[in-house]
DNA sequence: GTCTATATGCTGATAGAC
DNA sequence: GTCTATCAGCATATAGAC
């Protein structure tokens, strides 16, 4: 290995890459999007592209794990010493956060997921799965506790989740609807407020 | 034109190739999906559908116009007359029954949105934005008149879209999550209901 | 590490026999 | 209307000079 600076060619190649990667597989999907115009939005020749990667897929390979590794990181954790009322709204700001902060993230998941999860099977198997019922079962055990309205906790994370996920997915089609060309500060605060309100007053959970 | 039979073989091979494309689109993408899948898929050689539809694209577009003809039919309105409560129930009702009997044509749709909607911009600026607006000042009026809490009317609508939605796009997702093979009628009945429910108490519309 | 040139295979689309 | 044969173009990936 020959590097010439301490953070070198390397880590600033694959990093300008990957984004480069991520924009073209939202745009064009994973057939669509060609090594060549990676290469043209990264500003390097394809061969160095594939000298890196050494081919299509392990590039997309990458952009996923980048993704899942990201909104692990960003989306925290419910935890029953919260409670049910600040674990929900912690858990719907940060939602709301990623998807206004990292929209591609969350197409090129939701893109993955639609077209049948192929790349994702094993995660959605034992990962995901594992995650909804441990957190099912912390919404249960608050339910149990009178904390909370009795409401399927399952169903409650996919309401949370697809709600506030549809902010990054569909931007496009809420940004045209609104007839706006970019979401602004006041739009994550506007919405955050809007879910978090909706959310705990349908959990029964609102004292305003 | 020569026709051997009164509904002929030109009406059901449009709609053979119509299914199939519409399968190979949502799996592979457009890019990804190819004539010849496509013909795979309904059973002809591939120059009989590109006979009947001249090249891929139009086959997308009479798949994306097929799409957005079913749901103008499927999901009904939200009149004045009904009321929050039951144009709310209604409403609901039509997106989830939408959802799990034609979860190919959201999640086209979905794709199309997600990917930028390169080819559904004209409906999204004037159709779509139309009718959100419409939809909004209806529950504006009933919030006016104090007869459901005062809420964001359009990110109301989102709300319903995207959590009703879900069940559709996230199918695999869900369906791996629950460790099933396949959604059941129940399944409709009780995503239906939950979903009723926990809106309708978001509004504070609920007196069970 | 960088980049040019090229091999190999597949795709959309057409021509034209039946 | 149906289907076979075929072409021109483009994409992935590699070989190898620098």
């Amino acid at each position: 290995m020959q590097t010439n600076q301490p953070k070198s060619i390397r880590e600033k190649s694959l990093k300008t890459i990957l984004f480069a990667a991520q924009e073209e597989f939202v745009l064009q999907g994973y057939k669509g999007a060609t090594v060549q115009s990676i290469a043209d939005k990264a500003k390097l020749p394809k061969a160095n592209v594939l000298y890196y990667f050494k081919n299509k897929e392990n590039i997309y390979h990458a952009v996923l794990e980048h993704t899942l590794d990201m909104w692990d990181k960003g989306i925290g954790d419910i935890i029953p010493e919260d409670g049910p009322k600040l674990a929900i709204e912690k858990f719907i700001r940060a939602k709301v956060t990623m998807s206004f902060k990292h929209p591609q993230a969350s197409k090129i998941y939701a893109m993955e997921i639609i077209q049948g999860a192929q790349h994702l099977k094993d995660f959605t198997r034992t990962y995901l799965r594992q995650w909804v019922r441990d957190k099912a079962k912390v919404f249960q055990h608050w339910i149990d506790n009178g904390e909370m309205k009795d409401v399927d906790p399952v169903n409650l994370i996919f309401l949370i989740w697809s709600s506030t996920q549809h902010y990054a997915d569909f931007d496009n089609q809420i940004l045209t609807i609104m007839n706006r060309a970019d979401y602004e500060q006041d739009d994550i605060n506007h919405v955050t407020r809007f879910l978090t309100d909706f959310i705990l007053t349908g959990c029964e959970l609102n004292n305003d």
